[in-house]
DNA sequence: TCTGGGGTCCTAGGACCC
DNA sequence: TCTGGGGTCCTAGGACCC
């Protein structure tokens, strides 16, 4: 049987969503009607642009551009600062929506669904036009609206949910491949970032259709597996299923100062409110993690991580912190710091409480953490703050 | 241009074991 | 002392995604 896939796509989500919330906290500006942006803090002076308005657009303002060079192009720009429990909150509104309409259901981000809806037109009719209908309810329901793509596979429904927009239904069946997505540039393609587009480029590889039609063997010589994917990308092959999210497979914090720092102190403070922040998430999964791995910018943007996987699985601040700050020491060089970041991964549901003869019982910090993220939870992450702070002050 | 933050997956090389 | 080959685990780094 022929596969229906639809892929739902929030337009502008983290900027619409904010719209209409406010909207319904009873501002009378529409942020989607006038020069707005999602951003984070801009008197730090490293808040860049998350999302933006069409009218933003029009003023020529990127995603990801500072908010001082945005705020250049349109001194009289909106700049709001984001809130993930918004964005939470009509992200789980829409999944709940789509829930209706199939239990094959995959959430991909936090603003992008796919749907398996193979074998529903008994129950709903013609695919496209239940994508029109689904549409134009998500509008007066909830307010935002969406780019629908009606494709075979997952891969193409997600292109087509990227052609024109917003809000709109475009699909790419099979026969539609060669009209609809050869003649884009490769770089649009999933999965082909900037260096591979570069690469291709160099090669005479400029649209999608070059490189669906490339030599597979060039294709290997130069991007391992990964060129196979591309080329199958490129055709529009894809028979991956719609699945439930599984379990996340890491948790991760990082942070980038105003400036470059290389005193070790101001990093192990901030490394330890990483850990904080990392084992308080770890935590409240129910999970152990086995590896913790810390990483560093440097000044010059160049990237470096260590990790270290320990026998018994933790998740207590303290234990998270002892290794991170090992592996923070194992690699300060002479360079500046710009970014540090911790990272928990090989996670665990239960700890394998293995006492070897050189543990120390006493070092067991769990119970007490459960009391402290208990407190969290119920008055705020910010009621305790740790001994070395107090000290700096 | 002067570059955030949170993720996933892949690969190469070294260590270690048999 | 000089030494093969396969397998697995771990680490560091790179590319890509939203």
């Amino acid at each position: 049987m022929k596969r229906i896939i639809f892929h739902i796509d929030v337009n502008n989500a983290f900027l619409s969503w904010t719209a209409v919330e406010r909207l319904k906290n009873g501002y009378k500006v529409d942020l989607r009607t006038i020069p707005s942006v999602i951003g984070g803090d801009e008197s730090a002076r490293k808040g860049v642009v998350l999302a933006k308005s069409q009218v933003a657009k029009k003023y020529g303002i990127v995603t990801a551009e500072t908010l001082y060079q945005a705020r250049c192009k349109c001194p009289n720009l909106v700049i709001i600062p984001s809130d993930y429990s918004i964005y939470k909150k009509y992200s789980d509104e829409l999944y709940d929506y789509l829930s209706k309409f199939s239990p094959d259901i995959e959430m991909f981000s936090i603003d992008e669904c796919f749907l398996d809806m193979t074998g529903t037109d008994k129950l709903f009719g013609d695919p496209i036009t239940l994508a029109y209908k689904i549409s134009k309810e998500i509008h007066e329901k909830l307010g935002f609206t969406v780019n629908i793509g009606v494709a075979e596979n997952k891969l193409c429904a997600k292109m087509a949910s990227d052609f024109e927009k917003p809000n709109k239904v475009h699909t790419l069946f099979m026969n539609e491949i060669h009209k609809k997505m050869w003649p884009l540039s490769v770089d649009n393609l999933f999965m082909v970032g900037k260096k591979s587009a570069d690469i291709l480029k160099k090669f005479n590889i400029k649209t999608i259709g070059d490189l669906a039609n490339a030599d597979i063997n060039f294709l290997i010589r130069h991007f391992k597996s990964r060129g196979i994917m591309m080329k199958s990308y490129a055709n529009g092959i894809d028979d991956s299923p719609v699945h439930e999210e599984e379990r996340q497979d890491g948790i991760s914090n990082s942070e980038t100062f105003p400036y470059d720092i290389y005193e070790i102190p101001i990093l192990e403070e901030k490394l330890l409110e990483l850990c904080e922040m990392v084992g308080f998430r770890l935590r409240s999964m129910n999970y152990y993690c086995y590896t913790v791995s810390v990483m560093l910018k440097t000044s010059s943007f160049k990237v470096y991580s260590h990790q270290k996987k320990v026998d018994n699985a933790i998740n207590t601040t303290h234990d998270i912190y002892s290794i991170a700050r090992q592996l923070l020491k194992s690699m300060m060089g002479d360079e500046k710091v710009r970014l540090i970041g911790v990272r928990v991964t090989n996670f665990t549901e239960k700890r394998s409480k293995q006492l070897s003869l050189f543990d120390d019982e006493t070092e067991d910090f769990s119970e007490v953490q459960k009391v402290v993220d208990h407190l969290k939870n119920k008055y705020g992450k910010d009621i305790f703050i740790n001994a070395t702070k107090i000290k700096r002050d």
